[in-house]
DNA sequence: GACCAGGCACATC
DNA sequence: GATGTGCATGGT
């Protein structure tokens, strides 16, 4: 059991706002889908091109990596950036069903190790470092510490590291303070987002912060 | 009407 | 290598 500060804005933050129920999808497939439509775009706008896909009955692997990006981008429109994204989403469509399972489950994606998966999953283009781990951690539980705009805005505020600290090192510091484990790195991150569109949007530092000031 | 949102690749210096 | 820019809809 590790004790240090981040551990302990971790235990407080899921003590005030309790359990998040990460990632919201109903497949790995559909938390996959999700972690590019995502991309720098509100969640709520995410949901939308979620449930046209959904409508259509599109929403397997199968079937989307069939369908042509002009087609791909009507669908997904509300997400913003969608002639980028349905490029990028199926780019990755493509890989995943040239490279690995053919099947929305992606079982035997799932046998591969995590830094394999990684690197794969970084050979595509549009798949950056947090959409990556975003997949790992979310998609197929691997304990992979995601880095987001808000950890990095909220944690430099409060002097834990740098405004430009590189993602792999701010995703090093975080690993190094937490224990290994899936389940607390799947709530960190959530509840990360959640303490950000509660308090910490407009302020440098907000005053009535309900976790930082002790 | 400005500002922001669960990034990423690429150009330019 | 670091800094800037395009991509674009929808909510506050």
């Amino acid at each position: 059991m590790k004790n240090n500060r981040i551990f302990k804005i971790y235990k407080r933050l899921y003590a005030y706002y309790g359990p998040q129920f990460w990632w919201p999808g109903d497949t790995r497939f559909e938390i996959v889908v999700g972690a590019v439509l995502t991309q720098n775009t509100a969640w709520r706008n995410v949901e939308k091109a979620i449930r046209n896909l959904k409508a259509k009955n599109l929403l397997t692997l199968k079937k989307l990596v069939r369908l042509p990006v002009t087609k791909l981008a009507e669908l997904i429109r509300p997400t913003g950036f969608y002639n980028l994204k349905a490029q990028r989403l199926h780019n990755l469509l493509v890989f995943l069903f040239q490279n690995y399972s053919q099947e929305t489950d992606l079982v035997s994606m799932n046998r591969l190790p995590t830094q394999r998966l990684r690197k794969d999953l970084l050979s595509v283009k549009g798949i950056g470092e947090e959409t990556a781990d975003s997949i790992l951690l979310y998609a197929f539980n691997r304990p992979v510490f995601v880095v987001d705009a808000y950890t990095r805005r909220i944690f430099s505020r409060h002097h834990c590291f740098s405004y430009k600290t590189p993602y792999s090192e701010i995703q090093r510091f975080f690993v190094q303070s937490l224990p290994k484990r899936t389940k607390i790195y799947n709530e960190y991150h959530a509840l990360i987002v959640r303490l950000a569109k509660d308090h910490c949007k407009k302020v440098p530092v907000c005053n009535n912060c309900p976790i930082f000031n002790y």
